[in-house]
DNA sequence: CGTCTATATCGACTATTGTCAATGTCATGA
DNA sequence: TCATGACATTGACAATAGTCGATATAGACG
């Protein structure tokens, strides 16, 4: 799991200067940056990313994505939940509910990050 | 390996009104997507993206980037020909050196995609 | 309390991926 | 022509990741 205690999107911010195509990446900037982007390169998260996106409201719950996508409940929720500690998705729990919400900003420091100008 | 039949970056401009926040991905835009940030998602080849941009002229042969990124050989070339596959770079042989460049544009299509203002 | 109902976690399995050593290819130069 | 140097390809292996079924947790409501 490796698990990365606990530096996720922020701690890019915080480097939010090194912008890729300026300097060389340092191992450790890649090594983040990466992992970060490993979150966003599946088909089912950029599914449900887009999905809770484009709900009302902007949140969505289980319930509402997993026939969407075509995966199983289990499923659906741990890729919910790599997207969360991504920093790409915030969790707020209603009743029985979760409800999954786009963090603002967090796809436009990616963007930032592969130098967008 | 799945290959996806030669459709790569120039394809996601062609479909490039989609931008993840607005409607919902279709499966087959979120497979894109995805094969295409996988290419990007791994530190050593954000950090080869990184050195390459990076290099006077832009462009930079297999043996200069070996020893920075502290890989072998057969590793390095595997990483550059994903890369290359996936449309961020491109390739020129002169000699018997294989020099790589940036692809202008290719990172800021992934950054469109993103929904980037 | 007991029973739904919505999510999360666990365990297992398979597919994919990153890596290297060995080998192949091909242009250069003695 | 033969050797050398730069790169690509192959084959193998360990590690990781995506998926599901089964199970656990935890509110809501009788």
């Amino acid at each position: 799991m490796t698990e990365i205690t606990g530096l996720e999107l922020t701690d890019i911010s915080a480097s939010c200067a090194t912008s890729l195509v300026g300097e060389p990446l340092t191992a450790e900037d890649a090594e983040e940056l990466a992992h970060t982007m490993k979150a966003l390169a599946d088909p089912a998260r950029l599914r449900l990313l887009s999905i809770v996106a484009a709900s009302a409201g902007g949140e969505a719950c289980v319930c509402d994505l997993t026939e969407p996508v075509g995966l199983s409940q289990p499923t659906v929720s741990h890729h919910l939940k790599v997207l969360t500690e991504a920093g790409f998705l915030s969790r707020t729990k209603r009743g029985t509910w979760a409800y999954y919400a786009l963090i603002p900003g967090a796809l436009d420091r990616v963007s930032r990050a592969l130098g967008a100008a």
